[in-house]
RNA sequence: GGGCGGUUAACUCAGUGGUAGAGUGCUACCUUGACAUGGUAGAAGUCGUGGGUUCAAAUCCCUCACCGCCCA
């Protein structure tokens, strides 16, 4: 073995080990219990990133930890065929061979999108395998794929009939880049500075006017009314009016509505149902027209007379120097405002009345936010619930027709002759109505995330009733960003209770983003992505891992910092050179029965029960970074720093036999045991070490999960801290006295109480090993105390280092003054403690003699200190 | 404007009532038969501000400030 781990050596060997043997198939195998996870489907023609890579690798934690207790586990993996992203990809490439979607045709376009596919989909799936994903990749699926389109329709149909999905005219978001609507989720917010424009509107046949404030003055010619509140005292007796239209003369009333707020602006508004979503429900309350003068590239439309063809902003500029010529344009303020931007390519959006398909939420809202309220669905950290239940709670409803060619199309069928709306599982051949041939399938495709929406049970052969259905559902948790609540979860929770009538998952486990090492989203525009593929390759997808969720709390962002990329890479290669030093001393290992546990083996033993606790609880609380900093700690500090060195003397000693093999079967026990904890973070490294070890098994992925066996030893623990604090004083006196690391030195030690002083005894081999020692006395008595020596005291145990000649006595008693200070403020806080009467009456019993305990210590220390202050400065 | 999260050692973060912890970095020493991607020892924090509750607050409550995110 190497003495430096190389992941590059080993991780593909052993992925395409398990993936051979078929470990990461779910059996269905009876009486097993089912935990099942679906992965939330990558982009198909997408490349992995860190946050995909964090996803991937908690869902991968939990499936091999659930995997190693014994639960028939599915991790069902696979993509999504993300509309507008693929689409762009698939149009772009044709632009660069001088084609459009349209010379080539629907059909034709839809070919080359698939070719596409075909040819780029498989990269993130691979890439998945390079991180470790143990995901049953017999059961991949694809949005696109037969089984999931024959949910969407099967839904699509359902909810038709039930008049859950309808269609209608109503404002929308419309992208004039992406071509399409996209709903409002998909609208980005960000917040820009704008301009406040103050227009004066005049009153018909009056010298009067209202001055209104608009941030869009663009889109004035499709104003069809002025609102102001009923309550505002100013525009009391403008109510009602008729207000002559600025550069049309075209007349329109001033109304009255509560949605007015009175301290915005003048307090009176323009009213443009076609280009705004509240002066569109404002429309519609005091059934005002409405005058589209944007098209669907954004550029003015034939109602808007001499603008016509202008783009929106050129539009604006224009009309505002239009108003300014006839004194329309009153001032213009900075304003900041938040401007609405398409999630894919940050076009700001245009608000549009259109006729498009919709998804009625009310009904579906409501279940969805029952079972969260009812803690049948958990979201982990729970703050998360109160986001998803306030969204669910101003819920609009969901437009879900798109204008693009790559989706599921929309299964309505429109009659050409009788103009009927056919909508059914099964295409239709004719008109159920009129019997006519020529019927037309609507043009659009759905948002995609109406079939991620059934993901949770379309991937399980839904609309069939399969087996897999049958124990797999509902999931046991979905792991994902909090970036996607609204997106996805959401949209899962609903449908799975609309045509489950069950929940999707039980719990959602909602993670943070990884961020640049500065605390920025890493995005393409800023060039600061970082990529998870060359990250594996020079650091191994075990330190990635590890990585990724350590060193923070669940739902918060993880900053990504090369420096703890490398630390976690040191701690791979410590677990690789600990192992390396038990396989060394393993070659003639034998399994034997006559064991002779010493403290150092019950003080492991001890621990490692502890750690069993520990990781199993986190991981079932869903709190990794708390599981892998527990292994981190007993791996590096316990295991490595004492266990094995407590070991040497034992391992290099082949004429003790019993004591030999004592110290291999533990260590190995041990060793193994934490390989087996440590797997589910770091599937490879745990592989290939385990795999060296004597012990039988195909795969440490499919060997049991360690379980406590009640040998958690208090009393070894506290004498084994005691030992190693007694070390670490004699150490600490070496390094102060500047004796030289080689050197071995005298070491007197002293318990007035013989219970102590007996385990000082038992203790004297390892303290002379750890502490450089060429003898240990331990002293029944001691009438005088060595004057010529550092010492140092603690809990009721003196410690002496003669140190003959390399004693530098100034030295001493600066130490033993230093020391003194510590003990002194000590001293004062505990005896202002214990004598604040307060504390004594109110504080619990267990606290206030654990205090008096202190004291108790403190003040014996203190006593020793003096006295070897005394001495150190008499002759 | 509303909501959520954060503010702890130089940096990155744990800690959620009983005298502050880790990793990295820093200082000194050490190539000792697992590991220099290492070992040993050490220095380093008035736990954002101001109040309150409590015998006791980094921890619970309130105020404010700053940073980030989400929603409108």
């Amino acid at each position: 073995m190497a003495s430096v781990y190389d992941s590059s050596q080993v991780e593909d060997k052993w992925y395409k080990y398990w993936e051979d043997k078929s470990f990461f198939r779910a059996e269905l195998t009876e009486g097993k219990p089912a935990f099942s996870i679906v992965m939330p489907p990558p982009n198909v023609t997408g490349q992995l990133h860190l946050g995909h890579a964090m996803d991937c690798t908690i869902q991968d934690i939990l499936t091999r930890f659930k995997r190693m207790q014994g639960c028939d586990t599915l991790w069902l993996p696979g993509t999504d065929h993300a509309g507008i992203a693929t689409q762009a990809k698939v149009e772009e490439q044709l632009r660069k061979e001088g084609l459009s979607k349209e010379e080539l045709g629907r059909e034709k376009f839809l070919e080359r999108v698939w070719e596409w596919k075909e040819q780029y989909g498989g990269l993130i799936t691979s890439q998945l395998r390079r991180l470790g994903a143990s995901c049953d990749w017999s059961r991949e699926r694809f949005t696109m794929d037969a089984g999931c389109s024959q949910a969407v329709r099967e839904v699509f149909v359902e909810l038709f009939s039930k008049g859950l999905i309808y269609r209608g005219n109503y404002i929308i978001n419309w992208c004039p880049q992406c071509q399409t609507t996209i709903s409002d989720v998909e609208v980005e917010h960000t917040d820009q500075m704008g301009h406040l424009y103050h227009l004066r509107y005049p009153v018909k046949d009056s010298e009067e006017f209202i001055i209104v404030a608009t941030t869009r003055p663009e889109t004035m010619l499709g104003d069809t009314a002025v609102a102001v509140n009923p309550r505002d005292e100013r525009y009391r007796d403008m109510v009602g009016k008729t207000l002559l239209l600025p550069l049309t003369d075209k007349e329109i009333p001033v109304i009255a509505d509560e949605y007015v707020d009175l301290e915005f602006g003048t307090g009176a508004v323009k009213i443009t149902p076609a280009h705004d979503p509240n002066d569109f429900e404002i429309g519609q309350r005091h059934n005002l027209a409405q005058v589209a003068v944007l098209d669907k590239e954004a550029r003015m439309n034939e109602n808007s007379g001499k603008y016509q063809g202008m783009d929106r902003y050129e539009a604006r500029k224009l009309i505002v120097q239009d108003l300014e010529e006839i004194g329309a344009l009153i001032k213009i303020e900075e304003h900041p405002h938040a401007v609405g931007e398409c999630y894919r390519c940050s076009t700001v959006i245009e608000p549009l009345v259109s006729k498009q398909w919709f998804v009625k939420m009310g009904p579906l809202a409501k279940p969805a936010m029952e079972v969260v309220k009812e803690g049948k669905l958990e979201f982990v950290p729970e703050r998360f619930s109160k986001i998803y239940l306030g969204w669910l709670e101003n819920i609009r409803d969901w437009c879900i027709s798109r204008q693009l060619w790559w989706g599921h199309r929309i299964p309505v069928w429109y009659c050409q002759d009788c103009g009927s709306e056919v909508c059914t599982k099964e295409d239709p051949a004719a008109c159920p109505n009129c019997g006519s041939g020529r019927l037309e399938q609507d043009p659009d495709v759905l948002d995609t995330w109406f079939s991620s929406g059934l993901w949770p049970f379309s991937t399980l052969g839904w609309p069939q009733k399969t087996a897999d259905l049958e124990k797999f559902y509902p999931t046991s948790v979905l792991v994902t960003g909090r970036d996607i609540i609204f997106f996805w979860v959401a949209r899962m929770i609903f449908m799975g209770l609309e045509f489950m009538k069950e929940v999707p998952f039980r719990q959602v486990m909602i993670h943070g983003l990884v961020l640049d090492a500065q605390g920025r989203k890493m995005s393409k525009s800023l060039g600061n992505g970082i990529d998870p593929i060359e990250v594996i390759e020079e650091y191994g997808a075990d330190t990635l891992r590890f990585m990724l969720i350590t060193g923070n709390t669940p739902g918060n962002d993880l900053r990504f910092h090369m420096e703890k990329l490398e630390a976690t890479r040191n701690f791979a290669n410590k677990i690789w050179n600990a192992s390396r030093f038990v396989l060394l001393n393993l070659s003639d290992y034998q399994k034997t029965d006559k064991r002779q546990l010493e403290l150092a083996d019950q003080w492991i033993l001890s621990r490692y029960e502890a750690l069993i606790t520990g990781v199993t609880d986190n991981l079932e609380h869903y709190d990794l970074g708390e599981a892998g900093r527990l292994l981190y700690e007993f791996i590096w500090n316990e295991f490595c720093d004492w266990y094995i060195e407590l070991c040497k003397p034992r391992l290099y000693d082949k004429e003790n036999v019993v004591a030999r093999q004592t110290a291999q079967a533990v260590i190995l026990e041990v060793l193994d045991g934490t390989l087996r904890l440590l797997h589910p973070f770091m599937p490879f490294l745990t592989e290939e070490i385990w795999q060296n070890l004597p012990l039988q098994g195909d795969s440490i992925m499919i060997r049991n999960w360690p379980q406590v066996q009640k040998r958690r030893d208090l009393t070894a623990e506290k004498t084994m801290n005691l030992h190693m604090n007694i070390i670490k004083a004699i150490r600490n006196i070496r390094a102060e006295m500047n004796v030289a690391p080689g050197k071995k030195a005298e070491i007197i030690l002293f318990a007035a109480e013989d219970e102590i002083s007996r385990l000082l005894i038992s203790g004297a081999a390892a303290i002379k090993h750890l502490a450089g020692g060429s003898s240990v006395t331990v002293l029944a008595e001691m009438p005088t105390k060595p004057a010529k020596a550092a010492g140092a005291v603690l809990d009721g145990v003196e410690i002496y280092l003669p140190l003959k000649g390399l004693l530098d006595l100034d030295k001493e008693i600066a130490r033993v003054e230093k020391e003194m200070a510590q003990i002194q403020k000590d001293q004062k806080l505990l005896e202002t403690k214990l004598g604040n009467p307060g504390f004594i009456s109110k504080a619990p019993a267990e606290v206030v003699a654990k205090e008096r305990e202190k004291l108790d210590g403190v003040l014996a220390r203190k006593q020793v200190l003096q006295d070897r202050l005394l001495e150190l400065t008499q002759d």
